[in-house]
DNA sequence: TGGTGGGGAGTGGTCTGAGGACTTAGGAGG
DNA sequence: CCTCCTAAGTCCTCAGACCACTCCCCACCA
């Protein structure tokens, strides 16, 4: 076996077995490279590895540890790929967050926070005063965010928000012909999400939502934007 | 900016900004170094970054390439963190699992596959005839894969996996007190998800699987089992 | 007594240089 | 035309050195 996927699988196996649970600090680097038989660019490598992947931690001056393995912090760890997946992957991965954020906003209208309602009005009010596409795309994330939140669920929210990240560097909003048009009918959808939480209606809110980001996949396939690098 | 940094956001600009496409190579890695302004040390550790997120290849005496950037490939390379997530973590991405698998089991009993129910059939027959373990989760993800992957969306498949795969480490099946009774209930799940997707019936075929899911959830809260490493 | 600052040990971050292992393409030989 | 082999290209691993950062302890001062 390589060096590398020996350091790899040795650390691996130090965390599934149990000697090391979240939070715990890892012995120093040149005690790990001689109890797993490899140099430290190999070792080095290893933990680069993994703590890409949110399972590891390396701090400067400290040590190196093992992360909270709390799977929203491991999700958001895979933006930096998803946002680099072409135009054809991101049409599947939104209908993985259709179906998802349909899940969390009738969980949202089910569990009646009171709190809710005048939060997402309040944002709604913002989003439909202003023009400004990277402020439409704030607004509607921060909307979208506080339902998904109120789901209960984070591993869900953390899911939704990695592919609405990726759908942002689409630039539907950058003004058209279409600007118009796009954002009467999607300012229409929030308002519909909203209404439906606020009658506490679980499956009309899951229509509502659905249907939003089902739009959203019509108007990416339609007019197939280039997406915006950085 | 740190080294190492330097080097994953230069690598990352040069596939963001369509410079390098799916399957394109890098330059050597002595190149990069320069181009850049980091050593080799930290480019490798950049390269192993990104190569653990799915981005990039590295093919030992040919060369570094970047991937097919095929979400269901890089929602694969997940499966080594999710499988170090503790329990309570894992009952979230469950959650995630069971609305997803019930989206794509409706799918599949909307699609109408000739092939499907037959395959299924033979699946469930061998997954009845087993006591073993590790037969019966091979043949159960050999069952909710097909399912899935009749759904028509590869990346809820590979979502599906990941998580159904977490869930194999904790041995509900072990022989035990419960372990007729779970069997029982979990082949008759089966065989519902079967009936409704061969009456073509993608309302029933949902709420089979996700009461198949919510079953397991319900096992895993409440036998609180210990993961198996490895 | 309690707070504060400095210093030193511990640890990860980066660079350099060297040699080994593997892949691939192209030419020699049959 | 096919096969085998050579050689160039490229990534993989190791070793050693030095730098940067963190944290704890202790002397110092109010």
């Amino acid at each position: 076996m390589a060096a590398t996927d020996t350091a790899l699988a040795g650390l691996r196996q130090m965390i599934a077995s149990g000697a090391l649970g979240p939070g715990a600090k890892f012995p120093p680097e040149p005690e790990l490279c001689e109890r797993l038989g490899v140099s430290r660019s190999s070792l080095r490598e290893a933990v680069r590895s993994l703590a890409a992947l949110g399972v590891i931690e390396s701090r400067h001056g400290s040590g190196t540890y093992v992360s909270a393995l709390d799977p929203a912090e491991i999700i958001s760890r895979f933006s930096l790929s998803v946002q680099l997946i072409p135009l054809e992957g991101v049409l599947q991965l939104l209908e993985v967050r259709r179906v998802l954020e349909a899940h969390a906003t009738a969980a949202a209208a089910a569990r009646q926070d009171p709190d809710l309602a005048p939060l997402l009005d309040k944002i709604l009010e913002q989003l439909e005063a202003t023009t400004d596409a990277a402020e439409i795309q704030r607004l509607d994330a921060e909307f979208h965010d506080a339902i998904c939140a109120a789901g209960g669920n984070p591993t869900v929210t953390a899911l939704t928000a990695v592919i609405r990240g990726r759908g942002g560097h689409y630039r539907i909003f950058e003004p058209g012909s279409e600007f118009d048009a796009i954002k009467q009918t999607s300012d229409r959808g929030h308002r519909a999400i909203l209404a439906a939480i606020a009658h506490r209606d679980p499956a009309a809110a899951a229509t509502a939502a659905s249907a939003h980001i089902a739009q959203t996949e019509l108007w990416l396939r339609a007019l197939r934007p280039e997406p915006q690098p950085d």
